[in-house]
Formats: C-alpha cells, sequence, structure tokens
DNA sequence: ATGTTTGTTCCGAT
DNA sequence: CATCGGAACAAACA
C-alpha cells in the first residue's frame, strides 16, 4: 500500500491544501499514542509538506518541532470530515484553521502499525539520515545504486525492500521493476552486473514516476486513498504484481512466498541468472 | 478457522 | 558483523 508514489501523492497534496494553517487542536481517539510531545503543536503554524521515504514530514513555524506520519500498511491521511468515526479506524483527530475556516486532518489507521511522532531537528535529521537512495530525486544516480547493491550479500527483492539502500520502494512498484528489468527476485546482488543495475534503477523510477502520475495504487481492500478519499490508478497498470500472465510473453506468472512476502515473477521474463564461480567463492 | 495482507523493527540464529 | 527468518505490532476478510 502506502508505498513512495502514494506517500508522495498525500504530501504534495497536503502541501497545497494545509500550509497556511493554525493548528487549533491535537487530540488522539481512544488510547492512541503519539509519540513525543504534540501539546507543542498547538497554535503553531504548518509552513510545509515534505516527504521523507515513506514519512510525510508536516514543518511549522516552530523551528524544532516537526510532525512525522508514516502510514505503515493501513494508514490513511484525510481532510475530509469521516461519516462514522468509530467505525472508520480514526486514531488522531487535528483541527486546523486559517482565517475564519476550520478543517479536519484525520489520521486513521486500522492496523495500527502506522505512527505519528512529534520530534525535534536533531531526530528529523536522524530519520533523514536512516535512508538510502531517493530514487526520484535528481542526485540519484544508477552508480550509486549499483554500489549499494555490490554492498550487501542478499537477493536483489530483499536489497530493493531494504529502505537504507534504496527509500520508497515497497513490494508492489518492486516487483514490477523487477519485472521491467528482466531480473528474477532471488537473484543475488552480486550476480548482478552494473547494466542490469542501471536498468533496474531506470524501471524503479519509471514504476514510481508513473504510480505518481497515477496517484498511487489501491488494491481490493481500498485501505489507500488520497487526503479526500480518491482512489489511485495505478492498479489499472500493474506489471506484474497480481497478474495471471505475463504482459509480454503470457506465461503463467509464478506466485511464490520470498522473505514472507507474496512475490510475483515472468519465468521466461526474468530468467534464473547462474552466479559465476568467480563470484560465489566470495559469498 | 487459519492464512493472507501492505511496512517496520527487533531478536535470536546462522 | 551481515544477514536471515520469524515474530510482533492489530485488524479484517475469505
Amino acid at each position: 500500500m502506502p508505498e513512495l508514489p502514494e506517500v508522495h501523492t498525500i504530501a504534495s497534496d497536503l502541501k497545497k491544501h494545509i500550509a497556511g494553517h493554525t493548528i487549533l487542536d491535537v487530540e488522539p481517539v481512544g488510547n492512541y499514542k503519539i509519540s513525543g510531545d504534540y501539546s507543542k503543536l498547538i497554535n503553531s503554524e504548518i509552513t510545509n509538506v515534505t516527504r521523507i521515504a515513506k514519512n510525510i514530514v508536516i514543518e511549522t513555524n516552530l523551528p524544532d518541532t516537526v510532525l512525522v506520519i508514516h502510514l505503515a500498511m493501513t494508514g490513511r491521511v484525510l481532510v475530509t470530515e469521516p461519516l462514522d468515526y468509530s467505525g472508520e479506524w480514526v486514531r488522531v483527530v487535528f483541527r486546523l484553521s486559517k482565517d475564519t475556516t476550520v478543517i479536519p486532518l484525520i489520521f486513521s489507521d486500522m492496523r495500527m502499525f502506522g505512527k505519528v511522532t512529534v520530534i525535534n531537528r536533531e531526530e528529523l535529521e536522524k530519520l533523514q539520515n536512516k535512508y538510502g537512495i531517493e530514487p526520484i530525486s535528481p542526485t540519484a544516480t544508477a552508480d550509486k545504486f549499483f554500489e549499494a547493491l555490490k554492498s550487501k550479500n542478499t537477493i536483489i527483492k530483499n536489497a530493493l525492500l531494504d529502505q537504507s539502500i534504496v527509500a520508497g520502494l515497497g513490494n508492489i512498484y518492486a516487483s514490477d521493476a523487477m519485472f521491467l528489468a528482466g531480473i528474477r527476485p532471488e537473484t543475488m546482488t552480486k550476480a548482478i552486473n552494473y547494466e542490469e543495475a542501471s536498468k533496474l534503477f531506470e524501471t524503479a523510477k519509471q514504476v514510481l514516476k508513473e504510480g505518481i502520475e497515477k496517484r498511487g495504487s489501491t488494491l481490493p481492500d481500498k485501505m489507500y486513498v488520497d487526503i479526500f478519499g480518491n482512489e489511485g490508478k495505478y492498479q489499472e497498470n500493474f506489471k506484474i504484481y497480481m497478474q495471471k500472465k505475463c504482459p509480454t510473453c503470457k506465461t503463467g506468472v509464478v506466485y511464490k512466498r520470498i522473505q514472507g512476502r507474496g512475490s510475483y515473477f515472468c519465468p521466461k521474463c526474468q530468467p534464473i541468472k547462474i552466479i559465476e564461480a568467480s563470484q560465489k567463492s566470495l559469498l
């Protein structure tokens, strides 16, 4: 669910919608715990909304106070009034005002794996440093990506989901990127040469950008919606994720549990790559 | 009813 | 030390 494109969509819409608003009130629902001192936010003004990896970063005019929201799997951020507060997993209600109008900012999360945290600049810096390459940043390069991959002794699927290597990919976009690059999820990173890594880096950027254009993916469970409650459309363009037949060669898609996650790949278009003996000895 | 589902962290084993 | 596999977090659905 929320991977880079979904979080990007939410953060950029939020920026347009709530920047310049004052936080009137912060109210955890039930015994939901916000980490950090959220009382500091009251009467502060929202100045900007950005994204770090899959985190939504809400900056305020307080120089040392930042609100960070991570949606994990089932988190939602909404600026519309929920129809049913008790039935929609509402965990935190913020009230924002600008001029004379008051609008809600809702954090909802069915499974409560998500996090709402209030942190300072130093912690924000730490958060930033946890993550690897931001794939859609202009400073990201295939060289850096290849170097990061070489440093790990694991399979490519693992590496793509490892946020300290590349930030923002999750199971869906990683699957599609590997498919477009013709790389099988179980390929060892050390068996991937520069050309293949470079191709994979391009396809990763491609699917992430397409995801952003389509405003994210909404799976059949409908958990992901944007801040207005609208579904994304990237699921209509899934390449291999949740597909039955390969869109290229029509071969039956293989569904397999890899690293505890459902993985889809085309056995023909994503062939097994044998690690050469010289490399194997290094493992 | 048990298995499955997106993300992350942490622990013990390898 | 790097990595893995599994568990845990909580909830709904087939």
